[in-house]
DNA sequence: AAAAACCTCACTAAAATGGTCACGTTTTCG
DNA sequence: CGAAAACGTGACCATTTTAGTGAGGTTTTT
């Protein structure tokens, strides 16, 4: 039930460009420093986003990423499933390509999947990147307030 | 997010004897046949399985396995956990054995993540396979009364 | 004593994971 | 113009995990 590195890698890439203000890109090189990801990897996880549509590159000096939509329309969930694939702990209950199961009328365990399908994708499905941040920002309100208040 | 054929032939395992009444064993190729499961890595689940306590082994002819525990006593999670690890997305959420993030104060999905594992262990922690096995008989019984009442 | 059943433990092929390398193309700026 | 900065592309690779298999041994019942 883990979620690959690459994945990690691909949230916090779409969480440093969301979190990055004006429409000026965010280099390669800065967003693989602020989330601590290997540059290379971070190339090809860059590419393969931009491949699905969830940011934008610009080339040449002065180029680099942004997000294609804003933050508070880019769910956690999308990109999970786009980088690693159907949400779903058995094949049986995948929403986007459902394997047929090998049980003539559907095994024991079929409704319990789904359920527990459905209790992740009512997280990350309803959590946007821009959720994230404000989240961190409380936080972050919270810890000051405890030492400076 | 997915589990493990292996975990899931487990699962399936115990569902087996949970179903099978009565205090005799049963043999391991009964299990594999009913459950569609590989003979010879079905045995090297089950002695697994022995291993952390869940199931009793019989040696000799008559032998075979039984529960340990009642099936009402057992959950779908403790199973889930002892064969494929953790149940958490990430490490550092993990309850057993929670790595430490390498971010100073936490990483900015920490919470997340924290919402997802509990998602999930709020579903597969609270099921017994006494559970399962009366959903699956109410699901037959108003099978039989759509066609037969 | 023979047959049925579990036990042990080593082994392995294939796929997924987590990257790296080399070289190419585009854009900006002095 | 030309060099430097930055993204683009595709192959490549080592390690780990997954999903089993195989051979032979031990225990119990009949």
């Amino acid at each position: 039930m883990s979620v690959s590195s690459k994945c990690y890698y691909a949230l916090r890439a779409i969480y440093a460009l969301a979190e990055h203000p004006g429409p000026e890109p965010l280099k390669i090189a800065d967003i693989a420093e602020r989330q601590l990801i290997p540059i290379r990897f971070l190339e090809v996880i860059l590419t393969q986003l931009k491949g699905g549509g969830f940011v934008q590159s610009r080339r040449g000096a002065e180029g680099g990423y942004r997000l294609a939509r804003p933050a508070d329309q880019l769910t956690v969930g999308e990109i999970m499933r786009y980088i690693d694939g159907p949400i779903a702990p058995v094949d049986c209950v995948s929403q986007s390509r459902p394997k047929v199961c090998e049980f003539p009328g559907g095994c024991n365990f079929f409704p319990f999947w789904g359920r527990v399908r459905q209790a992740i994708s009512d997280v990350v499905d309803k959590t946007t990147f821009a959720d994230l941040i404000r989240e961190n920002r409380d936080r972050a309100n919270r810890y000051i307030g405890d030492w400076i208040i």
